[in-house]
DNA sequence: TTTTTAATAAGTAAAATTTACGGAATGGTT
DNA sequence: AACCATTCCGTAAATTTTACTTATTAAAAA
């Protein structure tokens, strides 16, 4: 979807090709420097950020959509997705942005505001992704013009409730950390003990000590070390690590336990 | 809604007032008889059973429409509900029950099957609710002629993909056991030691320690003793106990320990 | 080449929690 | 008064969690 026409036609006739009513918001998060971040978008016709997101095409079931719209904006297969919940308690969660100034900007005329199917209220199913922040290459397109990475704790205001649906995703990133693979997919592949266990705190905003943490998991065999270390700069080389998949899932299935 | 003109309106007419595209299916849990149990209904034009459910209004919040269904539903105030999922994979869910078969049956007109708007695709929000069995009084209507608890490990074959539902409400209730106000809700206000050990007992689907169980319960002055016991039948009577409100939600933040 | 620096790595003992387990008491019925 | 099915209770062993400090190392700077 670039060319004018289907511009003007996604506005006009969208609500023939998708769900009305629906839309899905991504949370996607990686983990960089120490820090837990959430990709944001800035959205022609409204002058702030706001969450990835799509519709669902009349006859796509709804994972697929969410896989599409993640996959399509950071260009990875095998995304990590989770449905945390439905939005739907605002009823007059209407675009913020108007239909009309976005429309202008491409010099469309598609008609009033009020007939449009995206100024319908709409519910929103949020979905989290976790990614591997190094594999991501984010995409803008036609509607968004600007991308970034933010950390968690720093989130700027949203479009609509999108401040709740971060808050929500975060929620649930927590309950379900020992319950979530987690670190396998926000970490790299090979990756140290003081990058996972910084993730760890990140994630649960406070601090664990970092022998019992390593000694767990290595004691349940979640993760083996390997014969490589990282060099970082001027001090002593962390030796890399690797999940142990197969003892990682069996471990999430159960809930590892609680504290490390 | 109970004459048959407004019947006729709702099929005609219906998504104007309600959201097409989406609805919410509950999942009201009982417990009675040491048995963890869900309502289902029989719903005219199929022949089977299926959860009750209903449509969301236009302008009604989410969770006030899940409310209002469960309500009218029930009879109940103040309702335990929580949302679970939403489904959405099975974009050829249509209807099973026929509108036509459906509208005969009341004798009236409303145009083919086709174009109505209960026959295109929807997607639903699932809802659980824990209520006291003993203070139900279910309702059936117009749309349907009976109802009945069904024990958790006998359910039926179900409307559309409403067994699937059913599971993923259980695998959530078990999930979320020590985050959730379980005893609280399903329990009425005063119950014995056996009825809550075998209630989450029932849950788990695993046996607990009896003595442990209540040993834990207790020493986190979660529930208290009271000076009234139950008389049961030919053997010694059971103290009853009751919920310390505030304990119990302040160990439920935190996630109670994972095993009794 | 040596020194310096800042980070990684690793083990043990105390405390807390979880698990395992059997026997006495009770209320109503016969 | 005896019987039965059920409630009720306590302690010891095993496991898990917590708390905590020092030696090692890689690279940069001197």
């Amino acid at each position: 979807m670039n060319s004018q026409e289907e511009i003007a036609d996604f506005i006009r006739n969208g609500s023939q090709y998708y769900l009305p009513h629906l839309s899905i918001d991504s949370v996607i998060f990686g983990y960089h420097n120490q820090q837990l971040k959430i990709l944001l978008l800035k959205w022609i016709g409204y002058n702030g950020w706001g969450l990835p997101g799509g519709f669902i095409q009349r006859r796509e079931p709804l994972s697929e959509a969410a896989n599409r719209i993640v996959q399509e904006r950071t260009g990875l297969e095998d995304l990590f997705l989770q449905q945390f919940h439905i939005f739907g308690d605002s009823p007059y969660r209407l675009q913020e942005r108007s239909v009309r100034e976005f429309t202008e900007k491409y010099g469309l005329d598609v008609g009033a505001d009020e007939d449009n199917w995206l100024f319908e209220r709409t519910l929103s199913v949020g979905y989290f992704a976790l990614v591997d922040y190094f594999r991501v290459s984010v995409r803008t397109d036609i509607f968004t013009y600007d991308y970034q990475w933010w950390d968690v704790g720093e989130i700027p205001p949203l479009l609509f409730d999108q401040n709740e649906v971060v808050e929500k995703a975060l929620a649930t990133l927590r309950l379900q950390i020992y319950h979530q693979p987690i670190g396998y997919n926000l970490l790299p592949e090979k990756f140290t003990l003081p990058e996972i266990h910084s993730l760890y705190e990140t994630i649960l905003g406070k601090e664990l000590d970092g022998r019992n943490f390593s000694k767990k998991l290595v004691a349940l065999g979640l993760i083996k070390k390997l014969d490589e270390r990282r060099a970082i700069g001027p001090h002593r080389s962390p030796y890399l690590y690797q999940f142990e998949k197969d003892a990682y899932e069996d471990a999430l299935k159960q809930g590892i336990v609680h504290t490390y």
